[in-house]
DNA sequence: CCTCTCTAGGCGAACGTTCGCTCCTTGACG
DNA sequence: CGTCAAGGAGCGAACGTTCGCCTAGAGAGG
């Protein structure tokens, strides 16, 4: 049976010593700089390569004052959205020679000081904020600025921090014209978590485009949905308690687009003949739920990349105007409208 | 319009000067070692705070000889399951004070080395992998083997690394019996990447329980689904060209498990009486299935967490015996059977 | 008044790098 | 044959910490 071991790590000194040159030239060597003969050159790089050796990167970082990492402060990375966020993020990241270091905070978005505090620890080049929940944490935020530079997927109190993200008004617009179009008079938003900007940046979508449409706002056709499936669910029943003349759902996301599918089943009535509905997101299970679902895309995964191509654009400006950039959604149609 | 900074950071000696004492007192005071007076203590903190100090992790790690980091590969985070299992593992590393360095290969698998030294140039104190893609990648492998503690969610070629997974057979054996148990005689099964051995795993448990049950084994009850919705609807249209008899189906995940609710809709075959469906892993989806899905409920959270768990004590004991756990599943029973 | 024992704080070294400077050797050219 | 240029390699310093050892002074006890 085998043990694992903590077995010393090999340093440049150690191959120094075994190739018979100071550890200076070693390092000149492996770095590529410097003049060496042909001979010493390959003589260090075979030992090297024999004993193992792996640069030690906070040793090197240390002196060139610049890790090349960047932090990312997420708050729930089981959440399909987010992840396809840091997909794109890491991406760029690695295609620019950055590694990411994740950090989360806890789901009430307490912890987000800590966070930054263990990233500003870790002497991290910048920071991409992907937590929601912190939007109003002013005190966290305080603990950034100034220090180094900074992307965010949603919006920052104090407004000196570049965001990239989709336009969420555009979103809730698009789906509601649509609806419109098709002829609904009687639209209902089942709408997420009402502190949240893209919760109000969707509705203010959705009564924009009533408002265009000559529809007056009714309170009673918003419901809440808490994001869920069964939120989204008891929503429904509860609009069409209030409501039975509603013949379209808005629902601010697929998954409570799904639970509004699950309520109306449940009430007896065809999707889309007696009510359509529509999403947004477009997750993957859209497109297979009974009937496929029309939602509003959002590129969750482009603006992973935008955001750290940003990020790193700061980064390698030294200092930089905060920007903030609104990627472009679209509708896609499918059989539930 | 103001512009981000990289302002430098301030450092112990920076403290230590404005306090009036040597840095290394000030070190002693920040880590509440050595004996210093109340007075200079109290002075030395208030100068840290009021200049904002955040120690410098790398430096401290570079004297300490430990980071106190894990690194954790990963496949591809948008999977559901495996960002169960990472939170857990980042939460429970967040209990005991380690942060969690995450880095991603390629859905291929390629990179996995490349990620490997990646971690090792950061000297993290032990290494979570959570990449099946990696399963045989036996170079990757080595350079991990003796450097760093290790844990796997999945097998690891050469066996020296200690795993922590669930009992994929145990998952296979519980459907299929269930299925058996239910009175069913012609029961096919929709499988994942068959390299993968997860999905052997899960099919050698349903050849048992077809075994216990008395019935041949037949080849043509067993198709390849590749994990998605769209691979398991035209798997399951396969099965019943050739096998219209079929009465139950056992898929190897959940998603699948949604794509044959979907095929046997179009064929106009009703769930549970034409055709009984179980899936397994129970993603949040299975209970909003129509009809809701019963299916093998998979811990990928708890996973994590004892991944987790072990590869922490692991570094703290230094060097371990590599162990091999898994975590039981259970049936979770709903309308589709 | 001398010594002994604390206590507060200083000092040097080390961790593993990179970088700039210096020094020696060699060879070529006038 | 003398001079100079250039290539090859070494050396010291620095990055920001922690740790162990040392010292100066104060207070106490004989």
């Amino acid at each position: 049976m085998r043990t694992q071991g903590s077995t010393r790590h090999v340093s440049v000194k150690d191959v120094a010593a075994r190739s018979g040159v100071s550890f200076q030239t070693t390092s000149k060597v492996l770095n590529g700089k410097g003049s060496v003969s042909a001979v010493t050159r390959t003589r260090i790089l075979r030992v090297a390569s024999e004993l193992g050796y792996v640069p030690n990167l906070q040793a090197r970082s240390l002196v060139m004052r610049s890790t090349r990492e960047v932090g990312l402060v997420a708050s729930d990375f089981s959440d399909h959205n987010l992840s396809r966020f840091i997909v794109g993020a890491e991406r760029e990241a690695r295609r620019q020679g950055y590694s990411v270091v994740i950090t989360s905070v806890d789901q009430d978005g307490s912890g987000g000081e800590l966070a930054l505090r263990a990233l500003m620890g870790k002497r991290v080049d910048g920071v991409l904020l992907a937590a929601p929940q912190m939007e109003e944490d002013h005190v966290a935020v305080q603990a950034l600025e100034r220090t180094v530079p900074a992307v965010s997927l949603h919006h920052v109190p104090g407004g000196g921090v570049a965001t990239v993200g989709s336009d969420h008004e555009l979103t809730g617009l698009l789906a509601t014209r649509h609806l419109v179009a098709k002829g609904h008079r009687q639209i209902a938003t089942v709408i997420g978590a009402r502190g949240r900007r893209v919760t109000q940046s969707r509705l203010r979508g959705y009564r924009r485009a009533l408002e265009e449409a000559g529809f007056a706002f009714d309170e009673e056709l918003v419901e809440d949905g808490d994001w869920g499936i069964a939120g989204a669910l008891t929503a429904t029943m509860h609009l069409f308690e209030h409501r039975p003349e509603i013949t379209a759902i808005f629902a601010q996301n697929d998954t409570m687009a799904i639970g509004v599918l699950s309520a109306l089943r449940n009430l007896g009535k065809r999707v889309p003949e007696d009510c359509a509905v529509i999403g947004c997101d477009d997750i993957e299970m859209a497109a297979h739920t009974v009937p496929p679902l029309t939602t509003i895309h959002v590129p969750f995964y482009e603006t992973g990349e935008e955001a750290m191509r940003l990020l790193l654009s700061m980064i390698a400006a030294g200092s930089v105007v905060p920007r903030n950039v609104l990627l472009p959604v679209h509708l896609v149609v499918r059989a539930s409208t």
